[in-house]
DNA sequence: ACTAAATTACGACCAGTGTCGTATTCATTG
DNA sequence: CAATGAATACGACACTGGTCGTAATTTAGT
């Protein structure tokens, strides 16, 4: 219950969120840096407008008791990752999971741990709902 | 060479590209008309424009001689797939085709049939690649 | 050949995204 | 306590996507 009805990240968007689940809390300052490490190359206010933007809504909340605000995100990686596979899924997959195996892993190959990992996860769902309905 | 550089289609150009892909070559009318038979509900000319965009993109190709333009797909469904699989693989996932698995698996429970077909996939990828490098 | 119907072409508009410049606010320190 | 530097807030702009209305064009029917 109560879950997430927030909006889909939009690129930018995800661009701060990879940083902000990767290194913790951070400052505007501190986000603009670790971009700029990349290969982005864009001004300060830009990656302000954009927390800012993504704070209304929702996607991120903000420590304003300090003079620079303090970023997080509201949700994990993990779940933010459901929900844009899940998009892309019904959009461009009919819904497969299988089909959309296939073509993530053609050309690049899952690597024997990840088999394993995947494997287990099917195994999981096996016992726990061995018919597989929702 | 001379390989896809063609742009990742929108939303609404995915659609076209579904019904295209679903049922052969088609005029704007009958692209419209399917459409319509899902929960779309937008105006013939905004069918029309949206598959004018595509053909300026590149995304698909018209036959005129006839006074119905005809449409079709200039990628077949598994290329534009990979394509949209991969974006969102960098984007979001770092590149690793199993946490995306897991996050699709996780997202939406799969069917028994699913998980077997995703099990003969890793099967095969066992066999002919066992240590899972690139 | 003329009209009617359908089709394409074109331009307009609105909302959302990403980008920035400038103004405002705040904390430090001399 | 005023000045300086840094951070935030605000507004503007260009571009794209999706939507449509209307104009231009073509085909068919009589």
């Amino acid at each position: 219950m109560s879950q997430n009805s927030l909006p889909k990240p939009t690129g930018a968007e995800l661009e701060m969120l990879r940083t902000l689940w990767e290194h913790g809390p951070l400052t505007v300052r501190e986000i603009h840096e670790r971009l700029l490490s990349g290969q982005k190359d864009t001004g300060y206010t830009t990656t302000l407008k954009i927390l800012q933007k993504m704070t209304v809504k929702g996607l991120v909340r903000r420590d304003e008791t300090r003079r620079s605000h303090i970023y997080h995100p509201v949700l994990k990686a993990e779940q933010t990752r459901i929900q844009l596979v899940r998009d892309l899924l019904q959009r461009a997959f009919g819904g497969s999971p299988g089909k959309l195996m296939i073509a993530a892993l053609s050309g690049r190959k899952a690597t024997a741990a990840e088999r394993d990992e995947i494997r287990r996860l099917l195994d999981e769902m096996e016992t726990s709902n061995p018919s597989g309905e929702s």
